[in-house]
DNA sequence: GAACGATGTCGAACCGGTTCGACAAGGGCC
DNA sequence: GGCCCTTGTCGAACCGGTTCGACATCGTTC
């Protein structure tokens, strides 16, 4: 069943079904109503594909999200999530791609093949090869992130400098002195990913600023990792105190390390982060952490895409968040002096 | 640039370019030559739109998952994840499409328009108008779970019914006598949602074979949620000594309500349940529980759909999980009978 | 009452591929 | 040498929409 077929059995011309549906040229409501009437009948759809061939347009969006090799975290289900219900409110379906490298095969289908629109991006990198071949080519395209010249491209994003930074004066505030940074795993801090690298120094430089000792690690997105680099973590400073992470797999596995250690949260030990707030009430205590707005990152980002497919000429546009911390229940004041160490530092 | 354009440059028909592509036809290996190193030069890729116009294959398949407005499960994550990564590996993009109530608009989108050659649904009801409607259409499709009649119709899904029996004989033969049942919520319950209704027939069946005292409860899919239910559940039967829970997003809820309530994990209290092995692991005590074979699932139901793609004929396949119980740390003996109550049954 | 613009409809071309039938050239066979 | 089969290539039709230009009709306007 075809447009054509549509055509006969109202007994008008094929064009005539196409602007009656289109609305780009008047119609007679006579004639709009028996057209409707057909359709209805049959119940017809018109054929995405020839519209997308003869239009140029696909009304489908590109997700370009990590491989399936990474473990994916809790925020990454919502962005998806919020991506894919906001993308439909504007009429646009989305197509996941599985990528991380540049110039791999499923982004060339994307793209090169004219499956999509526009595409939307997750876990940038500071330098990003997707991101610059993009922005060369001029695809219309979104960042979840931002790269090391984020100016003159389209990016939601979080600000993670800030962000880490916040837990660091925080817990400074509450009177910590010696306190752990647990990163994302090594791997992705070598590949460039850019929450790790300004989360990183948000937290190094409010340190410094705060004349803090502190040490950093990275750890892999499972429970238990974060298990293991808490042990590490009291092995190589005992008086460690708290931890700022921006690890939310691993934030099950810091829990367990620490009831392990015999350090009660809050009381012996403190942890706080950069953590979606779902994630962040499902451990007990509750984390006290700056909530990561996962579902507001892909609705906005599905919004400025659908701007820049609207309006090609639109100068760049960006959105940087900065949402405060929650105060829930995993932070507190230092108490006693962690026990096997006396620092003098601690009463500073 | 167009196969026109391919065609031209390298001083043949536009049918020539397209055999030395498809290899549907010989192509003598000088005029492949000639034809490759053009495409490469000009970086060609066929439109994609064009393609499924001209051939009736998209090469896409849709992924038929619950609206946003529901809390997503980390399960979902891993079925999205390994769906996208096995339907890479056939040369499939995916489509994702947010769809509860048949005949929507994305789903008609999906089917209508022939924007997908086929279909793999979410979230299964016992009665699945969806599902009823794409058998009937003869639509190429398969089921992430079964409904009341799934004889002749393509699935893989989980041995629900198998699965929380397990449960209950596990936590049966530890000596629990009073066990409660943690489900899906409500909502899901009434709408019929195929895990929901197996899961607490498996349980129901195999806690009255055994004689137990049970009390069966519905659960957000939620850490509030779950801490709330367990408040119930010792509130309704103080002596309840042991839950089966087919509710993963609660479980922290539940363990926090524990905790609260002063019952240690595994001493005084058995959890276990119908979980994926990753969350399992992020709870402390971890989790004793039947590992839901999220990502195994996915790649089955891209395997079967694929295999009925390439064969419309084939008589409908299906593949039935039943994963064993992974023994982790949440279950053990019953010990001291329950603060409050002293129950005869306890020692029967 | 002629010129004009708006309205409503149609046919044809086009988007960029695939596929069918035709045909020419070359080789094997009797 | 004629016949047939295979190989390699081409032109044309087709997939199912959209869109442009043309044209007929009708009501206004001077």
């Amino acid at each position: 069943m075809n447009i054509g077929e549509i055509a006969q059995r109202a007994g008008v011309s094929r064009s005539t079904v196409s602007y009656a549906l289109s609305g780009k040229r008047p119609v007679s409501e006579e004639t709009r109503e028996k057209i409707q009437r057909v359709i209805d009948d049959l119940g017809y759809r018109p054929n995405a594909s020839a519209r997308a061939l003869a239009n140029g347009r696909t009304s489908t969006i590109g997700l370009v999200f990590p491989p399936a090799g990474d473990h994916y975290t809790g925020m990454q289900l919502d962005f998806i999530g919020s991506v894919v219900e906001a993308a439909a409110a504007y009429d646009y379906d989305v197509l996941l791609s599985p990528s991380g490298v540049d110039s791999d095969r499923s982004f060339q289908r994307l793209l090169g093949e004219r499956r999509v629109d526009g595409a939307i991006l997750m876990e940038i990198r500071l330098q990003d090869d997707r991101v610059e071949h993009l922005l060369a080519e001029g695809f219309p395209s979104v960042c979840i992130g931002r790269t090391a010249q984020p100016e003159n491209d389209w990016w939601v994003g979080l600000d993670h400098t800030a962000l880490t930074a916040a837990c660091v004066h925080h817990l400074a505030d509450l009177g910590h002195r010696r306190i752990a940074f647990v990163n994302r795993p090594e791997r992705l801090l070598r590949a460039g990913y850019e929450s790790a690298h300004r989360g990183l120094d948000g937290f190094t430089k409010a340190a410094a600023e705060r004349g803090l000792t502190v040490r950093t690690y990275t750890c892999g997105d499972d429970a238990p990792s974060g298990q293991a680099c808490l042990e590490r973590i009291l092995h190589d400073d005992p008086a460690t105190t708290a931890l700022v992470t921006l690890n939310e797999a691993a934030l099950g596995g810091l829990y367990r390390g620490l009831a392990h250690a015999g350090r009660h949260v809050p009381r012996d030990f403190s942890v706080t982060g950069v953590v979606a707030a779902r994630w962040a009430e499902t451990v007990t205590p509750q984390l006290t952490a700056a909530d990561v707005p996962a579902a507001e990152l892909g609705r906005l980002a599905v919004e400025l895409l659908v701007e820049r497919l609207d309006q090609p000429q639109t100068p760049p546009r960006h959105q940087l968040l900065t949402p405060p911390i929650s105060l829930r229940a995993s932070t507190g004041p230092v108490g006693t002096p962690a026990p096997m160490v006396a620092d003098p530092d601690l009463n500073a």
